[in-house]
DNA sequence: AAATATTGTTTCATTATATGAACAATTGTT
DNA sequence: AACAATTGTTCATATAATGAAACAATATTT
């Protein structure tokens, strides 16, 4: 491991839940020196990645990470076309939709488009996406890599609802059936009450990139909704996937839209 | 200077006019050993803030970049409330306006609302705004500290147009005038035929953090108008800076809006 | 208010890691 | 097919990373 991987690794730990951190809390939660922890900092705080709270004395983000994401969607503009697919699906269902992108072979939240509705299922980007647990994770695994899959289900899956599924061989089941269909379905399985249907977009090299969702309250989500939904999804993503400048998966299925 | 400083000085050759880059080239814009940049690429990539054209072998930004910066912004939301600020500005005035955030010493544009006039100003997100040719980068340094202006006054100071003032003394005296009134006033210094009006807001130490600014056609920007869309920034940037934590400088003026 | 614990920062001898010139492999061009 | 240009790899040497311990500055407890 180089000097560079351990500085970089602790970028890792700022996560939606955890935005910012204490120096010593970092070394632990690293396993590194305290020394070398803080060495690190320091240089990521000169590059202006990180940004330390004159008072608190905590690390957070810096404001250089807003002028590269900002670089990086004027190379690949996701947001702008990600925007109007968003709100396209919100207009013709309703319900609060998002779109999520993998990073570091994590999913997370990276676009959220509320329903104009007053019941509404909240969400919020940049939060991190189990792939066991929830529909955008599914429709991931689904379109996923082999190797990809069973790394990810040899990890321990935590059952964030009695609805969460755990099972392994349940799960390779459902993605099965998932991959046939085009898109995931999930009850409950981070919140109950709550159902999404979700269904992957796809890179240069037809592996999924990230994936387009809408969630719904339970009680609003009849199954032929779903299936209308998902047959939306599928063809967003693909307007996504050509935006993308990817391409699909020859067995991703061709709905027809009504 | 140390191995991280090196790998992270690479990450600044990556902006809006030049999103990917070869190897070669990094090297050599670099100054540094191609078989160095290689290894420091290579970190990065496997972090997840470069990514590497399959085909092409050219090095880009990669997702992680996105993600951090949507955390960044779950602690400091400044997406959320300068959107609105901003489509508040083109509301009252009609005309295109922008916000700008520092990184590195370096101002660059962050977000930016269009006029619905059929004629113009176009600008976009990321690009690099020069301290002293932009109505943005002179209010940033009006209010920014002596040393600063010092150091940035003394960098070559590109003339764009005709129009751009390139004199360090002829711009210490707008400075001045510019704190005084609030806000900046720049014609041409970039584009001939486009003015601008912009204000700093400010951080938690009465810094200027970025900046808030108008533009608009010459014809159509009549010095009433630049009055009133100055006294009009100069309110909402006080409420930047309120949203953002920050503190106003003793002597901003207490403009009163019509 | 004094004592203690905790945290961020610096030091320094030891050692592992970065370095860079040269080489190999790959790709694109005449 | 030979050439040129570029990416990627190797390896002895030098340099920078390392981590235990000391230090300074705050919190916390007694």
């Amino acid at each position: 491991m180089t000097t560079i991987d351990k500085a970089l690794s602790l970028l890792a730990c700022f996560t939606s839940d955890h935005p910012s951190h204490k120096l010593t809390d970092l070394a632990r939660a690293s396993g590194m020196n305290k020394a070398g922890v803080f060495r690190y900092l320091s240089g990521l705080v000169r590059a202006g990645v990180l940004e330390q709270d004159a008072e608190t004395r905590r690390y957070r983000l810096g404001s250089e990470v807003i002028r590269l994401a900002q670089v990086r969607d004027s190379s690949i503009p996701v947001r702008s076309w990600m925007r109007r697919l968003l709100s396209d699906i919100t207009d013709q269902t309703g319900e609060t939709c998002h779109a999520a992108l993998t990073s570091q072979e994590r999913l997370f939240t990276y676009m959220v488009n509320d329903s104009p509705k007053s019941l509404q299922v909240r969400i919020s980007p940049g939060m991190h996406l189990p792939y066991h647990a929830t529909a955008s994770g599914q429709a991931f695994l689904a379109f996923a890599s082999e190797d990809f899959v069973t790394s990810q289900l040899s990890e321990p899956l935590n059952a964030f609802t009695s609805g969460t599924v755990t099972d392994p061989a349940v799960l390779r089941d459902r993605l099965r059936h998932f991959r046939q269909q085009g898109f995931s379905l999930s009850e409950g399985g981070v919140d109950s009450d709550v159902i999404s249907v979700a269904t992957p977009f796809f890179d240069a090299g037809a592996m999924p990139a990230g994936t387009i969702a809408i969630q719904a309250p339970a009680a609003r989500m009849t199954d032929a909704i779903a299936q209308t939904g998902g047959a939306l999804l599928c063809a967003v993503a693909r307007q996504a996937t050509q935006h993308y400048g990817g391409l699909l998966p020859a067995d991703f299925p061709a709905h027809h839209s009504p």
